[in-house]
DNA sequence: TTAGTATTCCTTTTT
DNA sequence: GGAATACTAA
């Protein structure tokens, strides 16, 4: 009796909160009953809130938080759910399951792993070290000396990972986008086997893999099928267009197996995952795959003013395809987005950093900005400006925090402990060593492959005669380091393994391999008090692969960033967030759109919803910048650019065009003493 | 076989 | 203007 009074109370509580937070539209796809449930919302139209309202009013009717599953897009957006529900229900929510479907499928597989043929220590593979044994495999299969021209590897990776995720045969593929390589079709296919088969001997899965083993489980194992549908009572799916077929075969298979619950959210006009094969055709088509399926609306925008959100309007009324809407804004009038064309890359540069300025002169917090680019490179000329005029900034994009040599090369020690199996890391390890290159490190590694326990035979005779002798006593010392970093006891203590890791030779091989090595010693030092919050070595290994959005050690250091900060960003990676002022530069054509996209079938489509996405995160006001000339990366003349087509292809009075004046005021210049 | 040098080919976006 | 690849000398 008293838990009922006390629920009712809690009830009663959120009631009035749904009452005071949400608008009529908002409350109804809140409050949406058990079933089918599709939510199209616009930008701005408070999608998360609706989410995390919804599974607040879940728990609230009595669903066990931990039966609900919560897939988001990002990490990110899982992060920022999880602490919104909190504020609302207290510590409950970390007992829902939110996360990336990449995320949630590491979990399950973690428990899962040896019903698979898998350890349930596997290790997660990140696209470089994907690439290596991609290349490993491409040798198997025989692509390479056969005097022809083979497929670059990275290409193939994209290839087969393309075709996993479209669900479509590598023939059907190869025929519509890469009709140059169907001659290597043979090849390719047997590549794709031995890239499997390789990582299966690793004791390691790529990040398809955490989808499609997952698929594998519920597929060949229909108890397992049975758990799932039973365990996850409700599915909540964020982020609806850009799934991909798996994702959402996936997730259906499972909620048809158990109580159909299923509440998919999104907005197909912000579908910008096409090249991982996501397919907005799953949230367009939902209500036909779910007959009887409730959709609801959201349209009312309360993020930017009624000037952005026209101009948003009339840019993404220009694709044909998916659902024709408009967004009103529900704010008061503002300002027109403004449009400057500058002189060249450096011109526009200078113009950021000056309005930046200006607009933090007018009380605008730097982290209320953001200069959201379409390519990592778009942000290179920029940094070097805001270096210069001393503004704090952080970037999120190009290569992530893992992703540097010399996180991965500490990782590689880690792994090696964890999975003696995993192959990358043997050999990334053992490339480290002078002397030591491509050959003798295939040797060693099939050489400790074929052992039960690869790290038992590490210090024998039998290795040791593979190893050349002048770099025999630095094998020694990597045998001294594996051994120490496993006595401080890595599986409970994490950062006692980095300690070990620096107390041995590595920092050594660091000065003398990499520029900046004391910079990269602190990130070591950094990675282990990040370390300290994790249980396990595994744990925080998979952890760091999955975090897509840990770019630099600040963002890593915790918490929210600091009032002073810039944010610099990708469109992709600004996805689901907002800020006072936006600028997007580098508005021309080959740049934004990407010519490359652009060769693409629905290319075009693609990129004008990336800028969509783009203008859709301003509040007050929207800055679109484009340089007249370009200069070919150094070489070669500059060579006049064309605005892009998402700005001349948008009624003129929608926006207000600026001419930039140059002042010549340069201290050396002084006419009246000439 | 490795390591250092020349050359080419780029370059989208992310889990 | 940078990284991955191909080439060449030791």
């Amino acid at each position: 009796m008293r838990k009922i009074q006390l629920k009712k109370v809690a009830d009663a509580r959120l009631t009035e909160r749904f009452g005071r937070d949400l608008n009529e539209s908002q409350r109804l796809a809140a409050f949406a009953p058990d079933g089918a449930n599709l939510i199209l919302a616009g930008p701005g139209s408070g999608k998360t809130r609706v989410i995390t309202y919804r599974v607040a009013y879940l728990i609230a009717k009595g669903v066990p938080a931990e039966s609900i599953l919560l897939v988001t897009f990002t990490r990110r957006a899982a992060r920022e759910m999880v602490g919104r529900l909190e504020s609302l229900i207290g510590p409950n929510a970390s007992r829902v399951w939110a996360g990336t479907f990449h995320h949630v499928g590491n979990r399950i597989l973690r428990r899962a792993a040896s019903m698979l043929g898998y350890g349930a220590n596997f290790t997660i593979l990140d696209s470089e070290d994907q690439l290596d044994l991609i290349r490993l495999a491409m040798d198997d299969a025989g692509l390479f000396g056969t005097g022809k021209m083979a497929p670059k590897p990275a290409l193939v990776q994209h290839l087969l990972s393309f075709v996993f995720n479209v669900g479509r045969p590598l023939a059907e593929v190869l025929a519509e986008r890469h009709p140059d390589l169907e001659s290597w079709r043979p090849q390719l296919e047997k590549a794709a086997e031995a890239y499997a088969s390789r990582k299966r001997a690793a004791n390691s899965m790529d990040y398809d893999d955490l989808l499609g083993q997952w698929g594998r489980l519920i597929r060949e194992f229909p108890d397992q099928l049975a758990a799932q549908g039973r365990m996850f009572h409700h599915i909540l799916i964020d982020e609806m267009q850009d799934t991909n077929i798996v994702q959402v075969a996936l997730v259906e298979a499972i909620a048809r197996a158990g109580a159909g619950n299923l509440t998919a959210v999104g907005d197909d006009a912000q579908s910008i995952y096409r090249f991982r094969g996501a397919n907005y055709d799953n949230i367009l088509k939902f209500p036909d795959r779910h007959p009887g399926a409730r959709l609801f609306q959201l349209e009312v925008n309360y993020r930017s003013t009624p000037e952005i959100v026209a101009f948003t309007n009339a840019s993404i009324a220009h694709n044909l395809s998916g659902f024709p809407k408009t967004l009103v804004s529900a704010r008061s009038a503002g300002v027109r987005p403004i449009a400057v064309p500058t002189a060249d890359a450096y011109e526009e540069a200078e113009f950021l950093c000056q309005q930046i300025l200006e607009c933090h002169e007018q009380g605008v917090a730097l982290n209320r900005m953001a200069v959201l680019y379409r390519n990592h490179h778009d942000s290179i000329l920029l940094q070097a400006e805001l270096v210069a005029r001393g503004i704090q900034y952080t970037v999120r994009s190009g290569l992530r925090f893992f992703e540097q040599a010399h996180i991965k090369d500490a990782l590689s020690y880690f792994r090696i402990l964890v999975n003696p199996r995993d192959d990358a890391a043997w050999r990334r390890v053992l490339l480290l060593l002078p002397g030591i290159g491509q050959v003798k490190a295939a040797a060693i590694c099939e050489h400790l492959a074929r052992a039960a326990d690869p790290l038992a035979l590490l210090a024998t005779a039998a290795t040791m005669a593979l190893v050349p002798a002048k770099s025999k006593g630095f094998f020694a010392g990597l045998v001294a380091d594996l051994n120490k970093i496993r006595a401080s006891g890595p599986e409970t203590n994490p950062a006692a393994a980095i300690g070990a890791l620096l107390e041995g030779g590595y920092p050594a091989t660091l000065r003398v391999k990499y520029d900046r090595p004391d910079n990269r010693i602190a990130d070591i030092e950094q990675l282990g008090v990040l370390a300290a919050r994790y249980e396990s070595l595994e744990r925080l290994i998979a952890e760091l692969l999955l975090a897509g959005d840990v770019y630099g050690m600040d963002t890593l250091a915790e918490g929210d960033s600091p009032a002073e900060i810039l944010v610099l960003s990708t469109i992709h990676q600004a996805k689901g967030l907002e800020w006072s002022r936006v600028f997007v530069p580098r508005l021309i054509e080959d740049s934004f759109p990407n010519y490359r996209a652009l060769g693409e079938p629905g290319g075009e489509d693609e990129e004008r919803r990336i800028f969509y996405v783009a203008v859709t995160r301003a509040m007050d006001e929207l800055y679109l910048t484009y340089p007249l000339l370009i200069s070919r990366g150094g070489r070669g003349p500059s060579v006049v650019a064309t605005p892009s087509r998402f700005l001349t292809e948008i009624d003129p009075s929608l926006y207000e065009p600026v001419v930039l004046e140059t002042e010549f005021d340069v201290g050396w210049s002084r006419p009246d003493q000439d």
